[in-house]
Parts: structure tokens; C-alpha cells; sequence
DNA sequence: CAGGATCCTAAACGATACTG
DNA sequence: CAGTATCGTTTAGGATCCTG
């Protein structure tokens, strides 16, 4: 997927294909950013991640992922049940057992979002030096003032 | 925790460490959470792939992101600003003028959102279709009972 | 064990008014 | 134009109790 070639010009207006596709996005009504909000949503991002390394338990997923509570994992699982992201399979068995797992669109798509996810985490050292080389020092640029907001 | 021995560098090979980093992750703690939280803020998405096109004004984002208000592209512009992600450069002009543009570490994130967001778009026909094989027809596992949630 | 139901607080968000 | 400040609303999210 995403076999676009080097575009890294400026305002390059890349494929025609791209440019309705992301001008969809950017419409407010687009069906595309309820997706988009499960997915990047806060627990949505480590379920698809954690889920990427294979089937899990409710409370497996539970005890994985630090600080999330049962409502919000259970809101989540539901949310990426119905894009068609997770496979949620209930054992008629007591206690009871349901296990979670990723469907092959879940998969495409947490692969996309563990990039990212390592990116971040890779990056976080370049990221945090960022943020406190704004707080001495302020961007200069010749006849141009860059005030600091905040 | 180990290959501990001279990572002073912001570049890390994805190989052990990965699982590391992403154990790292699932803590509640990360740093990295917070980070994620801007980029995959709701209006951080679209700010990133909007400002990959190249530089923008404050009010042509405002424009081109459908639904966004001041207040909130403001926060998410400082947000990115702060973790790096984004200059900001004034202008001491009258009117004032002020321009936004993505950093390198920007750019990287952005491409990896934009995949994400592309992704989306590209796979929604399949996705909504999924949610409506899942209103009339269950999933049958042999052995196995599928009850819906909701 | 897996979650539904309920209640509640904090945070996100939006609209408006105002300032340099 | 590019924001900040303030306010009111909505939503996310957590804690607790309850059921199959």
C-alpha cells in the first residue's frame, strides 16, 4: 500500500486520486473521520497494537494495557468490532471466555497504526529535546519575529 | 533492557529494542502516550496531512479543515509546535500574517498519519459494508456461539 | 470472567466576544 | 488576521454495582 514515489515537494498536488481522497477527509461529514476517530482513538491505538501479536482475552487485554478501565476497553473492542477490525468470539463456557482477535483488515490497519506508535517511540528522544530547546531558545529568522505563544 | 550500551543516539534500530519500546508504550506512564495524543488528536490528523501540502495560514487551514474551530486548531498548532512537529513563523506585518509548515520530524510523522488517514479512505467501502454483513448476519464458529453486544 | 447499567467528574469542544 | 479569554455544552472516561 502507499506506493507513492518521493513526494516531498512543497504543495505538490500529487495524484488526482490523493487529492479527492484526502479532500474527502478534510470535509467535515466525511464518514472517514468516524473511523479514523476509533482507530487513533486513545485505547483504540494499543488494542489494535497489543492485538497485533495475536488472540487475547478480555482481561488479558485488560491487564496489557496499563490504566485502561473495563468500560472503555469494552467501548473500544466494540468500536473496532464494528469496522470490522477485531473478531470477537464468545466460548459458551463458565466461567465465560471471549477471545479477540484481529480481523485481516484489523491487521493492515495495525500495522499502520504500530508504524506510527514506534515512530513516536523511537523519535521521543529527538521529540523531547525539541520541546526544551524552545523553552531557552527562540527560532530567529533574519527580519522576521517569531514570538512565543502561551 | 539490554543493547544499553551506547544508545545516545535519537536513532535506534527497530529490532530487539522494538519489543522494548512498545512494552513501553502499553505503560501508563509513557511519555510517548502524550505525543500520540496530539498526532492522533482529531484535529491533529488533519492539520499534519493538510500542512504536508506545503506551507499554510492560519485561516487557510481554518478554511481547508471542515469544522474546526479557532480555539482548537490553535491548541492543536501549538500542540504540534511544542513536540516539534510544526514552525511557526510571525510575520510583524499589518494585517498580522503568520505561517505554518511541517519540521523534518513533521514531514515523517505526517507521511506515517497520512498512510493511515489514505488507508481509511481507501478501505471504507469495505469497512461500512462490514458493519452491515454484521446488523443481519452473524458469525457462526462451529461449536461456538457469536452473540452480539449492544 | 466478561461485560452491562448507572452515576459522576474532568476534559474536550464550540460559539462568542475581545485584543494587538 | 491571528489569535486569547470566557463561558456553556457535550463527550470521554472512571468507579461502582450488578448479572449471566
Amino acid at each position: 500500500m502507499q506506493s507513492k514515489s518521493t513526494d516531498k515537494s512543497a504543495d505538490m498536488p500529487v495524484t488526482l486520486t490523493e487529492q479527492f481522497l484526502r479532500g474527502n477527509l478534510f470535509a467535515e461529514a466525511c464518514p472517514s473521520r468516524e473511523v479514523l476517530k476509533h482507530v487513533t482513538s486513545r485505547w483504540g491505538v494499543l488494542v489494535l497494537v497489543a492485538l497485533l501479536t495475536g488472540t487475547h482475552r478480555f482481561s488479558d487485554l485488560r491487564r496489557k494495557i496499563g490504566g485502561v478501565s473495563e468500560k472503555m476497553l469494552a467501548q473500544t473492542l466494540q468500536w473496532l468490532e464494528t469496522d470490522g477490525f477485531v473478531l470477537r468470539v464468545s466460548y459458551p463456557v463458565i466461567p465465560p471466555r471471549v477471545e479477540y482477535s484481529l480481523t485481516p483488515l484489523g491487521n493492515e490497519v495495525g500495522l499502520l497504526v504500530r508504524d506510527l506508535a514506534d515512530w513516536i517511540e523511537v523519535k521521543l528522544p529527538a521529540i523531547l529535546q525539541a520541546r526544551t530547546e524552545k523553552s531557552d531558545a527562540l527560532q530567529t529568522v533574519p527580519g522576521v519575529v517569531t514570538h512565543r505563544l502561551r
